[in-house]
DNA sequence: TGATTTATCATACAAATGTATGAAATACTG
DNA sequence: CAGTATTTCATACATTTGTATGATAAATCA
């Protein structure tokens, strides 16, 4: 009957579930045991409660591999994942013949809210800090403030543009302002169809 | 015993059951039963066994929450979590006195790297687009190449620079580049502590 | 050192969960 | 419309998995 140093084996325990949970595996009380070689499931069990106990891991009793996280420091948010699409047409969003890129993750975003990301393309953003071939995170919405990101159809093609709403209380007229010198306004005739608010920007670093 | 239309259920099962495992919480034969009303698990299994059998999901034999996506596109690939930090100074990743604002999920990370995330301060970068406030994805490497995007310590304080490298073969002298014209470079006199190479920018756009 | 806490074990049992069989009802197809 | 494939049902059964009880050995502490 061999046994570690108080405390230790608890840490090492919690960190196992933790790396299962993060990689969305739970694990059973059994997958705990055999990953320690204790002879019995109750010994796994032992630490596990342990770990209730002290508010590290919270658990659904009765439930198979009910062993999780507690929202807070020690977990992050749960993930939202954001289908990212290379590139978004008129009717892209409803139907399912989307350009789907693969999907990105996305911390700390409201349950409710809907998603998708958008590859970015040409610099006419560049004044923005948003460069070709980076990637916004966009919240659906069918409107926006004056001054913030949106993404919006022209022509029947998404593009990244910051929004301003012009004349008395922003009805007079809608503009949408790139921000690079070299590029102009674009001043819609009839509404624009706004598809969302960008909430995040993100950008790779080439190898 | 009424009946959907063919093929309507089992779309309607597969995105619940994608969106479980994607909120990283599996669900059982039974769970899948009671969201859609049947009145017996061997309906929700015939649905779910259908799903493996068009390759849109796998499925563990036996086990408890067994059902998991297929690697590739409807699957995301496995998230890492980087602690994000808010100032990095000597020591810092070394000891556990960090200081932690929380853990950012990364993507498509080799399973060895270690990973960091830093918030970028000053304007020393803007030139590559990165802003201040930015959070930078860090690979920890202790060297690298000349020209890519580096996060070094400098007077015990981390820096985002670009890396250059002078001298026949990059042996002669360092250098750290700001890009933005109203700073100078960085030439060191000993060598530099190079903490590691930044793969990925993010930028949190305010509400 | 003796008492106490902590960790581990052996052995079960109960509940949750996956799986199998056969049939019936509905939708689809030619 | 008749035949076929698909979907749903009822009823089990087997396995996995969580849980309980009591005992024992090692570490810790007064």
């Amino acid at each position: 009957m061999r046994r570690a140093p108080t405390g230790q084996t608890r840490d090492r325990v919690f960190q196992f579930v933790r790396d299962r949970l993060l990689a969305g595996d739970p694990p059973t009380v059994r997958e705990v045991q055999q990953r320690f070689g204790f002879r019995t499931p109750q010994t796994a069990r032992y630490h596990l409660e342990k770990l209730v106990a002290e508010g590290r891991l919270v658990a659904a009793r009765g439930k198979a591999r009910g062993y999780r996280l507690l929202e807070g420091l020690e977990s992050p948010s749960p993930v939202r994942w954001a289908p990212l699409l290379g590139r978004v047409q008129a009717g892209s969003l409803t139907t399912a013949t989307e350009d789907l890129e693969g999907y990105v993750p996305v911390q700390a975003a409201s349950p409710g809210d809907q998603l998708f990301a958008l590859r970015v393309r040409g610099e006419s953003m560049v004044g923005a800090g948003i460069l070709p071939g980076d990637v916004v995170i966009v919240r659906r919405q069918p409107t926006a403030e004056s001054g913030e990101l949106v993404v919006a159809l022209v022509e029947d093609e998404a593009t990244v543009k910051r929004l301003r709403l012009r004349g008395p209380g922003g009805r007079e007229r809608v503009e949408l302002h790139p921000e690079n010198p070299d590029f102009t306004p674009i001043v819609p005739d009839r509404g624009v169809t706004l598809l969302g608010k960008v909430i995040e920007v993100r950008r790779t670093v080439d190898e």
